[in-house]
DNA sequence: TGACGCTTATTCCGAATCAGAATGACAGGT
DNA sequence: ACCTGTCATTCTGATTCGGAATAAGCGTCA
């Protein structure tokens, strides 16, 4: 027996005086509002309604109760609009976590439009590299890029992340241009620790052959944006992602290398807890992402850069 | 499902973090509990719960409709405490209908005691001699005399009210004292017309034989005070509850003849709406009335007089 | 007076739901 | 590495639910 609704329905016999019309009113059978009612009346120990063959009436404690009963009603009307407010507007809180290069070069300004879209929306960005726990850190979604290890979680698919390797100017002139990835051997390497750590940079050909090469030099960094900085100082040749070297490629401060090879590139996902029941916040925010990621999306302009 | 239920259960689990807990606090089993508030969940479409291996944390939702959660379940706590207490306690408005002189004669007094007893009871006295449906006037118990009409109502015995024929002591001077049922012809008869409309007494002898004999006279009233008035005024001979003329009797105004035979008496009950689940102010009420009807209650003093 | 209409109460039966035991999976603490 | 405590899932028997049909009561109206 759900007592809510047989609260409900008790209001409704008192309001229309009748087992039949409340009945009626709540798309249920009136056998069913009749032993609902004595349901309610036998938990409470005591009749509710005078019945007659004409209707019913409430007793004197059927009165007071009613007037509780207008109480509750209200209470959980408004305790599921709450929720139903929540979870179907884009409003409250959305805490999400992405990693330091592509939040601060991606992701940002794309927040910032989304927030444009909703005003009510509080963002909190948090830049971590490493991997956190979603539910633990209270995250709702998370930004992540390549294999994902945690399963039982919720994820959109929203888009590729290629890779390029860049080095400047100077740099293939005083070293000269590679052609082939084995001709990095001879090369100084720029090693982004945190994905290369096993310094092997692999390339797939334009015939799918693929090649691995140990790479090796004079900087490892677990930041991007340093990388990229001793590539356009001539430092070294540099395995980026596009959506970090395509700013100084474009100004022609580094130019792409190698680019009959592609480096692998990794998809980028939504991850967010709970599959099921995802409060719209979240998933207002992830489907309106997906549609951001077109074809050359690296190419976008930066926030400010 | 019980909403209310599911709710209480929802309160417990975000107080004590648990679903095992919680579920052995309110005394069901860890599974029922996770469906419970898995329903609970699907009903409002959104996460109340961060679940994992060591307890649950709510979710920013679940935080604010577990605030409202407590409204509820103060509410609904509140709802029936009111009715148990308007149940199990004998106080609020106890209407009370009864015929008038027996009224005014036998329960005022009665009633007055019962009040001292209960001082949260308000008293609504009503004397009609007439009929009256309990329901529709609101009556909450109802003092009858003789046979019951209406089957569907709660009854409880109370006593029997026995009668008594009477006359002055002059009236007799004049006119002879009567020494069997028969020579009531010759006399002039004091009728109550509410009971004897028929205008015949029927009387029961010692050896129960039963005689009914037809009587005329210069009064008929519905009013019993009136006949009592007539017959202490040596007008005729009454036929009487005994409550109505046993202060006549003592006092010697009037005498009480063929104390051979007998009226017919009446049974005394009380009436109530609903036989089950009866308040406690009248179930109270009718309780302490079945004590106070002893061997000779009409007998007792009466209020004023 | 009698037929009709509307109401509540009760019965009955098939279907849906519920409750708990058992089991599995998982993570943290020792 | 094991143990403990937690949540999720599955299964099964019993309970309950919901509506159709029926009965009975009372007021209304012709």
């Amino acid at each position: 027996m759900d007592r809510i609704q047989a609260v409900r329905l008790f209001i409704r016999v008192v309001d229309l005086g009748s087992f039949s019309k409340a009945a009626a009113d709540l798309g249920i059978g009136q056998p069913s509002a009749t032993k609902l009612v004595a349901q309610l009346e036998k938990q409470l120990g005591s009749r509710l309604l005078h019945r007659s063959t004409h209707g019913v009436t409430p007793t004197e404690i059927g009165a007071l109760y009613y007037e509780k009963c207008k109480l509750i009603a209200h209470h959980v009307d408004e305790a599921e609009t709450v929720a139903a407010l929540l979870q179907s507007q884009v409003q409250g809180a959305l805490r999400i976590s992405t990693s330091v290069a592509f939040g601060r070069r991606v992701l940002v300004p794309l927040v910032m439009r989304f927030m444009q879209r909703h005003p009510k929306l509080q963002i909190e960005l948090s830049f971590e590299d490493r991997y956190v726990n979603l539910v633990e850190q209270g995250i709702d979604v998370a930004i992540r890029m390549g294999p994902l290890a945690d399963s039982s979680l919720g994820v959109r698919y929203l888009g590729i992340n290629p890779w390029v390797v860049v080095a400047s100017a100077d740099y293939l002139e005083r070293r000269g241009m590679p052609h082939r990835p084995a001709d990095l051997a001879a090369h100084d390497a720029l090693v982004y620790s945190t994905v290369q750590g096993d310094a092997r940079w692999h390339f797939s050909g334009v015939d799918a052959q693929a090649q691995s090469v140990p790479v090796k030099g004079p900087l490892r960094s677990n930041n991007l944006s340093a990388l990229l900085a001793a590539a356009r100082g001539g430092l070294g040749v540099a395995a980026l992602p596009c959506y970090v070297a395509h700013e100084s490629v474009r100004s022609g401060v580094v130019r792409p290398i190698l680019t009959e090879w592609t480096l692998p590139a990794q998809e980028i996902h939504a991850v967010f807890p709970s599959p099921r029941l995802v409060p719209a916040k979240v998933s207002g925010f992830v489907a309106w992402l997906q549609g951001q990621f077109g074809e050359r999306w690296w190419a976008e302009p930066g926030p400010d850069q």
